[in-house]
DNA sequence: CCATGTTCATTTCAAATGAAATGATTGTCA
DNA sequence: TGACAATCATTTCATTTGAAATGAACATGG
């Protein structure tokens, strides 16, 4: 092992080095692929389903009667990544998608029987992972956390709300 | 328009519902999406440049001499990820591969100099968008956030030092 | 010194991804 | 009414991705 092989752990120029664990993005990416990760861990196994698969049902829980683009618009995927899930979640019988008579460009998606108890049980493990997680802050912890993610998404995205 | 077309919004039975804007992997994956889009939004086209890449240039800055391995373990990507990043700015003169002597298995990577320059470029660039991010928050919550983040990591990776 | 097992970086290959194209439907406005 | 633009879901296609395979170099234990 080259021990003191002169580790020469040169910092280029020091005036614009950036500390990439203590930069914003990075760690954003870094917590949010652990989440996610750590999660998908608990299910996709168990009831092969992926986390776009997982986004669709769960947001389907919330509202039905949803178009595709209902969901891709506020659940941050792409149009084709949840014409996809949809696409097996059906297939696999645990939504049914019907052409919306309206308006026949658009689809109403809902939660079958059988998807509606998988979502349930899907619910019920996320809320504990997060709960189990969520333990080890503060309380408070986790209200100041989604305020703050407020706030810098609303930074970020001109598009938002953002008073000034 | 379907105006009062009965919007069902039926809440799939309330107990399991859960609400994915409040569920902190989902807030965590959009949060981290917005930061990386609108960051790489500043330096893709500019210095034709991936999310990838500029990790790999940015961890350099601060330890060089250092390999493949060094690099993926510490930054949270593929190893076929970081070394299709590696090549790609070797190719273009970024940084230099030289074959380790004392274990011939690793490889040294290290900025150049036109390397150095680019890195310190696009670490100017992202300190000011992170400053920028974080001038909508009040004092020390740049701290706090890295502190919160630390401690979920810690909570969901067993094999983090966990006191208990 | 040899045999076996590890550890690297890289490549391979199948799957996932997303931008743009497509086709079907609706809105608009002359 | 009818041409033209807009919107929706889906498909296409080229790129990206990552798990596993590969090959090279080292470590260990007989």
């Amino acid at each position: 092992m080259s021990e003191s092989k002169s580790i020469k752990a040169q910092q280029a120029s020091e005036d614009t080095a950036l500390a990439l664990d203590a930069f914003l993005p990075y760690r954003a990416a870094r917590l949010a692929t652990a989440l996610s990760r750590a999660l998908a861990a608990q299910y996709e196994q168990r009831y092969d389903i992926s986390v776009a698969e997982w986004r669709v049902l769960v947001h389907l829980t919330q509202q039905t009667e949803i178009s595709v683009r209902d969901i891709f618009t506020r659940v941050d995927m792409d149009r084709a990544r949840v014409t996809r899930a949809v696409q097996r979640l059906a297939g696999r019988g645990y939504v049914s998608k019907i052409v919306n008579q309206d308006d026949r460009r658009l689809v109403k998606l809902a939660l079958t029987t059988s998807g509606t108890a998988l979502a349930s049980e899907l619910s019920a493990l996320a809320a504990g992972f997060e709960a189990e997680i969520m333990a080890a802050l503060p309380d408070g912890s986790r209200d100041q956390l989604m305020e703050q993610f407020e706030v810098i998404e609303a930074a970020i995205d001109p598009s938002r709300p953002c008073p000034e």
